[in-house]
DNA sequence: AATGAATGAGCCTTCATTCAT
DNA sequence: CATGAATGAAGGCTCATTCAT
């Protein structure tokens, strides 16, 4: 009887994730407003009424696949090569996983950033939000790690890892719109050269001794010039 | 017989900045995708048909919208203050303009990034996008000069600009969506950090010759605990 | 399982033929141009998004209708009786067939001549048309099969039996328009009279030999007055 | 003062036929079901209101193309050669005349055939509809004088110029629908042979002395024999 | 005579969702 | 579980016509 009940609930949830799928498809193809209950059902083989058996409603797949997608996110970002001896290189490689992700799947973008504008969420809106930042933030911690041991406080840690995301976010943002070809860059290359500038930034103190070292001043960086500690002149 | 067909034109101007206004007043409430042609007549005092007086389609709205909303960008970055000798404050006064506007106007970003989503303009898509990329760039352009005079090359000055608007852009866009209060950042503080930073390294060149400055080496770096631009939590 | 399927599918089936049913109504009611999903719906006593579950669009209606109406018009031809030694009997009674089918049913003329007015079918324009006329050819053919047993070579069988459905179809027209009116006149006798003529002069090459026959050049011809169909008048 | 009414009446008409001659075009381009008061207007340089200066409604410009249409027409048959020795010659003249008017003019066929159908006349019906026969009556008369001339008394006058009208129209319908194509004709040359028969079989009691003449008996006809008087059989 | 804004009714279609089966 | 018919609301848009100016 128990392994009845267990082989059942296996079934369902294959089930739902075949559902999941053809609304992960539907989803890519026409895109989050686009997107319709009966097209899902058709690519999962359904009929749209069977689809109210695994979710509540149309918000509660876009919950789903929004779950699922911060799950393979955390994945890609736990699965980056992780550096030892050099926390910068790891720094590295885990946001270049992060952003390599949200590069392949832009859908993913627009799902993390979606249910707060079209959505009128039903009564899930507050604990599903927050559930939500935390998964990302947890994605995002191996970052944040990293730079806590490349030595910087925690303060800072959080600081230069927002920056570091919403800087991702906005070029990948512009790229996906179209809004970047107009200053004919490339996202990754951008996103590069902010990666070195924190890394190289963060490393300074690091290397506090050779301050005014001529093989800083002298050599000239992607900028025309060394990449420097900032003052404030707010 | 002159004055009459302009006193009329005026009419219709203003009838047709009255359907703008509904429009941006149910887009703002419902969402870009949210907004129908009927909220936005009923809004205006006008049944669904009479807005095709004034606009071809739904889509039309919204491009006049936009347009006047890259209008209005532009003009606020036009006016921020110039230093006439220290480009990198003028720099600073011009990227906080646009920060500034779209911070207050949050609706206006969800426009300018748009198109690429839900619509289906009517055989202008490529003119339109086109036009509207140019008109971005114009409106950025003063931050470009700016950068310009500070010394960087063309390539440099393109590049770092538009870095600069992507990290506006995702800062706005974590803090629109509620995303940042995850890391609880100001997205202001952090954009303002960024500019520090690029003023500061754009300017190093300049001011090579004082390297080593006391103001400059004695001061702590950013990760050091000194710049705290951050603490202006909102 | 099996018998359960098949009385859902009867069900359908009624159903669907329940929506053509008022269909056809409201379409012999308010003509081709004038009839409305709305109407269709209520008439059939479903709410207009229902019909679509039967049809995919409101040309889809008509093609139905149509095609169902050219069947009824093959049924109606195929069982007109046959006379296998007298091949312009069957001619006569195979082409009565179809003229009163029309007769009796104006709207399935409309029907059959509409496309090329106001349908913009989706994509299926040309093969649909091509069906069509397949469909029509087909159900005209016993009239044609006819002609050649009465010694017609195919050229000229095929060339008569689209005089004769051009002849008919005038006069339907007319009368249904109430353009025949004008000349007093009954489309079927006129109908009938052509008949006359085209069995006699293509029975001619066949009964040669019996020319001067009493039973033809006695009688008065139709100009001569004996022939008088059209004191039927309607 | 009488004067210049005239003047201002003169000028009224010619703006009335302008907006005609816009309807005529649009009605042209897009079907009678197509055509809108606001394309109507356009064309004509006006905005949708002016048209009701002119037209009380859209049936009533429909009404005015029709009219005129039904007059040129007539001139077209009116125009047509008369051969005074030999009548049948003048039949096929002036139906010849009809006949190229409406294949070179489809939407005239369209709109003589139309009101009937699709409009909900206003109360004109009864009187505009006979007025319409009547003028169709008359510009066809021609070819009725031109069969008393040939000897038919005037019932049989009367009904052979019914069914060449009918068969006439049979064919154009179908030729401009596209359903003749199916049997690979063409309506012309079918129209042709049916006149051809009509002045030959109406001919025929004029020349009864030679009935049964080698001339006539040994020259296949069209139809692969001689045409001859029929015999009913109904 | 002409404008053109505005109406009101209507159009076809799509959709998330419900529910008897 | 799954079906699929059905709903009800809404969507963008068009149109003939009216009317103050």
């Amino acid at each position: 009887m128990h392994a009845k009940l267990q082989r059942r609930q296996t079934l369902t949830d294959a089930r739902r994730a075949l559902v999941l799928d053809a609304a992960r498809t539907v989803f890519g193809e026409a895109g989050i407003e686009g997107a319709s209950i009966r097209e899902i059902a058709k690519k999962a083989g359904y009929t749209p009424g069977a689809i109210y058996s695994y979710f509540e409603s149309k918000e509660a797949i876009y919950a789903a696949l929004l779950d699922e997608s911060l799950l393979r996110l955390q994945t890609a970002v736990a699965e980056a090569k992780v550096s030892r001896s050099r926390p910068d290189k790891t720094l590295a490689a885990k946001a270049q996983a992060w952003f390599d992700f949200y590069a392949a799947n832009p859908r993913d973008l627009d799902l993390g950033f979606y249910l707060v504008h079209g959505m009128r969420p039903r009564g899930l809106t507050s604990e599903l939000d927050h559930e939500l930042n935390d998964r990302l933030y947890d994605a995002l911690r191996p970052c944040e790690d990293a730079l806590l041991a490349m030595g910087l406080d925690a303060a800072l840690a959080l600081q230069e890892n927002t920056a570091l995301f919403a800087h991702g976010v906005g070029l990948l943002l512009m790229q996906h719109t179209g809004r970047i070809r107009m200053f004919k860059q490339s996202a990754d290359a951008l996103f590069k050269t902010y990666l070195a500038q924190l890394t190289q930034r963060s490393a300074a103190p690091a290397t506090k001794e050779d301050a005014g070292e001529p093989a800083s001043a002298g050599q000239p960086d992607l900028f025309g010039g060394t990449v420097r500690p900032n003052s404030t002149d707010t």
